[in-house]
RNA sequence: GGGCACGUGGCGGAAUUGGUAUACGCGCCGGUCUUAGGAACCGGUUCCUUACGGAUUGAGAGUUCGAGUCUCUCCGUGCCCACCA
């Protein structure tokens, strides 16, 4: 065998790899289980990859390959999301178009992506600035539209001075721009914002969901199309299975109108439990009125509203069990009659008239055939990654109270509400607190004569509106603030007057604009309190309502109110006692979804000066066209405001024909990438988003991986286009991403952030040339835990290295008779059994540093051997072929092998060889190791006893002591505790 | 300030349900080979101790026959969020 010359075989079987399709993607098919594994896409900068980013794709490529061998049909998929600031940012340094300089980094990138052997099928590509692919970003945005979850608004948003756009609240950090750092400003201006506050609820629960919260069952019989004209409905029901009075027979109920033969259904009323439900549904379906509700059994989800009644439901159906106690029966009405018939069946009968999956899945459980599935969580996330969605969504339950104003000591009519999460700690307000921003100041300064410090007011209004985010909302800051002079805030709970104040540290966009403050339990208040001289007063001791004060004052009838100790409940009496409301509030706010930039998707609308026109399905896309100057406007406007020709669109005909002018704004970055992992289901469809067959197929991402810092946004955009796609029909499935991991960085040698600042870049392709694409994957995934930061190490390198090598050589060892293959020895064996489990398993779970280290035992260990039975060391070859593709392939086809390494079959442990019938037992004496024996098995405990206690080293340590206490772990030690 | 994660040799890091801590790799030390250097290969390598033995998973406590692993307190590091009422 020649010496390892990696930089020939690489390119070689790249090459070989190309012509042969290998890695090609089956269609839908139910023949072979699918695997869908997705890398986070790039966005292709100028810079090029370094070595820290492909770390994710190599891990994601070795699962991958892994599921291809182990017989699954692998979707593996790569593309580019090329819309957004950086792309365009880089145009306008170079000067060079940005569609040009996408091409140009897109082509680089793939190049550099080549070398390094991954099995992405290129014929899937997706780049979220291709017309065909935007088209369907514009028309998701149509939708959104329609269902009036995108809007105009004119408040005030973030607006960077710098890149000269607005900004989502997700793209500012620490008050300044995301991108270039540049503090932001709030500005007033027209935009575009999706109403993704309407599923915070959503958004929150899923994380902690059951799969059995989600449709168990998605087969629907005859027609899968959703009523577009119909709203998308979710609702609780109940199927009942009734039993009859005395014999063995069960009811079941036959629609006339179609084939559908099943159990008595019905959906769950308001103020109805599931058992009230079923009796009443029995009652009115089949006449008879003594049914007793026993237990419930389980539960299916079915669109079997859909079907029957026509309508866009889908039910969550809990299984009922009820008896009858006797005979006695009414007529079911005439509606009900027309609809369907009961019978009574037995047992053996009711297998056989079901018809419909939902209905034989629940009877399966009634009968204890199946079991219910689906416990398992519904998101496979890492629990940092929910907890930072649910910071960001940030859910919090509180009180909604009416303060009464007074001007100029007149009563108004309208009354000033606060939010707080401490209805309980009302007695302590002391003043109440308006963000500058509030209507009430506004409508308040419409007219001098309300304040006598008007002027002061108007001034410190404007102030606050000039300060830049970080200026405001700097914790550090001494509290400022202003006084509303003639003006009172009326507290419901003891009618005392307070005064009301107009001060930046409360936040016009969080709860109402406005807080009643309790100095003595907020440091913020107590802060704001103690500057301007205000009153404090205590409410709270030792943690615990003040019962006496609230009782005292006569808006508690009694202390039972407070419900025991419960705060909560408590709260909420509090607060019903002074006419509030208990409310949620979400810190997440809508999202601000338009940008004064040129290089994005525009939005799909005309403007005829009064309202606002979808542009109709069938003119999408609306191209992005070319323009001289991509410089941004700065005015509010993006460039595309200058291209007279491409704003100005005459619609209508005759008479009736006018002049509208096109939607200049285009999307955030984040459209694109909030929907591409479906298109990869169907990457060419010019006539749907996916078509309805590949997404059946291909179901969810089974498998994703990426960076962590997408928590709060990517991912929590992805997931809220997801939902909404469900909610309309386009797509069967809950959420986007079962199984989420996420890649920890590379770091520079230094331990600093890879940066051209810092010069510790280490481009993959030099380590490529110099060591292999083999090698940089190996020791990449060995670097350690996937998910943790670590630092590269170029000295580290060899050590990978020079495993490949060891496998390489050992290619001379393959026993070329049986003789030699005899001499193979059999703990060799075991080991590789052990090793083809372990390296599964770790693969699986991306656990690939351990795989890599239990391969290097494993090579060490048939090192010793005189050779290596082929057998052996083919399936050695197969566990290292995901991590080591090249030499992997060039060594397996060595020893003859005609077709790739690839697309052979992964090896299976041979269970019987993984049980070891002698053991090594440990004696600890006194909590420390003093021996060890090898025992079978089974050895009974006595026996391990008596071997323990006969051991010289054990005697030792026990002699002339008291043994008080042996404790015997079988297969595993023996404990002996001596006074 | 809040949340989450983590803390193991000179370094990166292993350690199913509590059951022989330091696997694997780097580095280092010694050896073989070589004119030499390097490469490759072989052996050694947690610390203290000549040894017997002892100590050791950030610190301290607890539960247990037994704790890197579970509980509590503290210290430190990293990430995310933050005037969110």
């Amino acid at each position: 065998m020649k010496k390892y010359d990696h930089k020939k075989i690489e390119k070689k079987w790249q090459g070989e790899w190309e012509r042969s399709h290998i890695y090609k993607t089956g269609a839908p098919a139910a023949k072979k289980p699918k695997f869908y594994i997705l890398d986070m896409f790039p966005y292709p900068s100028g810079e090029g990859l370094h070595v820290g980013h492909p770390k994710g794709y190599i891990a994601t490529d070795i699962v991958s390959r892994m599921k291809r061998m182990q017989g699954y049909n692998v979707l593996h998929p790569m593309g580019f999301d090329a819309f957004g600031l950086p792309a365009e940012n880089y145009a306008l340094k170079t000067k060079t178009n940005p569609r040009i300089a996408v091409a140009k980094n897109v082509k680089r990138y793939k190049k550099q992506l080549e070398i390094i052997g991954f099995d992405y099928d290129w014929s899937r590509e997706v780049n979220t600035t291709d017309p065909k692919y935007y088209k369907w970003t514009q028309w998701i945005f149509l939708k959104l539209l329609e269902k009036g979850l995108a809007y105009e608004s004119y408040e005030p948003i973030n607006w960077c001075p710098s890149c000269k756009t607005g900004l989502a609240n997700e793209d500012v950090v620490d008050g300044r721009c995301e991108r270039c750092n540049t503090p932001v400003e709030k500005k007033p201006m027209r935009q575009w914002v999706l109403r993704i506050t309407k599923y915070a609820d959503r958004l929150l629960e899923d994380l902690d969901a059951k799969e059995s919260d989600v449709p168990l069952i998605k087969r629907t019989i005859g027609s899968d199309k959703v009523r577009a004209d119909l709203p998308f409905q979710e609702r609780h029901a109940i199927v009942s299975i009734v039993k009859h009075w005395s014999e063995d027979k069960y009811l079941c109920s036959r629609y006339k109108k179609n084939d559908w033969q099943g159990f008595i259904t019905g959906g769950v009323e308001e103020g109805e439990d599931i058992g009230k439900t079923a009796v009443r549904e029995v009652a009115e379906e089949s006449g008879y009125e003594s049914a007793r509700f026993v237990r419930t059994f389980g539960r299916v989800d079915s669109q079997f509203y859909h079907e029957v009644k026509n309508v866009n439901r889908f039910a969550h159906f809990t299984g009922v069990y009820l008896e009858l106690a006797d005979g006695k029966r009414n007529e079911p009405a005439e509606e009900e009659k027309a609809l369907a018939d009961v019978v009574w069946l037995s047992k053996e009968e009711v297998g056989k008239f079901l018809n419909r999956e939902d209905m034989k899945y629940l009877w399966d459980l009634f009968t204890g055939k199946k079991k219910q599935e689906g416990e398992k969580p519904l998101l496979e996330w890492p629990e940092s990654i929910k907890e930072a969605q649910r910071n960001w969504i940030g859910r919090s339950e509180g009180a909604e109270i009416n303060f009464s104003l007074k001007v100029g000591g007149k009563e108004r009519s309208e009354k000033l509400t606060v939010f707080t999460t401490r209805p309980d700690t009302l007695f302590g307000v002391t003043y109440v607190v308006v963000a500058p921003e509030h209507a009430f100041v506004t409508e308040l300064l419409k007219h001098k004569e309300n304040l006598k410090n008007h002027d002061d007011v108007v001034k410190y209004v404007a102030s606050a509106r000039v300060m830049t985010e970080i200026e405001r909302t700097d914790a550090k800051k001494d509290k400022t603030g202003v006084k509303l002079e003639g003006v009172a805030a009326v507290n419901p709970a003891n009618g005392e007057e307070v005064p009301v104040y107009v001060a930046d540290y409360v936040l016009a966009d969080y709860g109402t604009g406005a807080v009643m403050a309790v100095p003595a339990h907020d440091e913020r208040d107590y802060a704001f309190a103690k500057r301007f001289g205000l009153k404090i007063v205590e409410v709270v001791l030792g943690g615990d309502v003040s019962k006496e004060a609230y009782i005292g004052s006569g808006k508690l009838a009694n202390s039972g109110e407070f419900s025991g100790s419960d705060s909560e409940s408590s709260k909420k009496a509090i607060t019903k006692s002074v006419g509030g409301e208990w409310v949620v509030k979400y810190k997440l706010k809508d999202w601000v979804f338009s940008r004064q930039r040129y290089w994005g998707e525009p939005i799909p609308v005309l403007h005829d000066g009064t309202a606002v026109i979808p542009v109709s399905e069938k003119d999408l896309p609306v191209e992005l066209p070319n323009v001289k100057s991509y410089e941004p406007t700065g005015t509010g406007e993006s460039p595309l405001a200058g291209i007279a020709k491409w704003v100005n669109v005459k619609v209508g005909r005759g008479k009736d024909a006018k002049i509208v002018k096109r939607e200049t704004n285009t999307m955030p970055q984040w459209a694109g990438s909030s929907w591409y992992y479906l298109r990869f289901m169907d990457p060419k469809n010019p006539k749907k988003l996916v078509d309805p067959k590949a997404e059946k197929y291909w179901n969810q991402v089974d498998f994703y991986v990426g960076g962590a810092e997408h928590a709060t946004r990517h991912l929590i955009y992805a997931r809220f286009w997801h939902k909404f796609l469900y909610d309309i029909g386009a797509i069967s499935t809950k959420e986007p991403f079962k199984k989420l991991q996420s890649v920890g960085l590379i770091m520079g040698e230094d331990g600093r952030k890879m940066s051209k600042r810092f010069g510790n870049v280490v481009n993959p392709d030099d380590i490529v040339s110099v060591y292999g694409a083999d090698t940089l994957r190996v020791y990449e995934m060995f670097m350690g835990p996937f998910d943790q930061a670590i630092a590269w190490s170029t000295s580290g390198i060899v050590g990978s290295r020079r495993f490949l090598e060891r496998v390489w050589n050992m290619r001379e060892k393959v026993a070329s008779n049986e003789t030699e293959e005899a001499s193979f020895p059999k703990q060799a064996d075991v080991l590789l059994n052990k090793t083809i489990k372990k390296v599964s398993e770790d693969m699986a779970a991306l656990r690939h540093n351990t795989a890599v280290s239990s391969l290097m035992i494993l090579s060490n260990e048939f090192e010793k051997a005189p050779s290596v039975p082929r057998a052996a060391y083919e399936a050695l070859l197969k566990l290292l072929a995901p991590l080591a593709p090249h030499m992997a392939e060039e060594l397996w086809r060595s020893l003859g092998n005609k077709k790739s390494i690839h697309v052979s079959t992964w090896p299976k442990a041979d269970e019987s060889k993984l049980v070891e019938e002698s053991v090594t037992i440990v004696v600890q004496v006194n909590g420390k190791v003093r021996g060890s024996f090898e025992a079978s098995k089974n050895a009974a405990k006595d026996d391990l006893e008596k071997a323990a206690l006969g051991l010289d080293e054990v005697k030792k340590w026990t002699e002339g002591k008291e043994i008080r206490k042996i404790i015997v772990v079988p297969g595993k030690l023996v404990s002996i505790v001596v006074s």
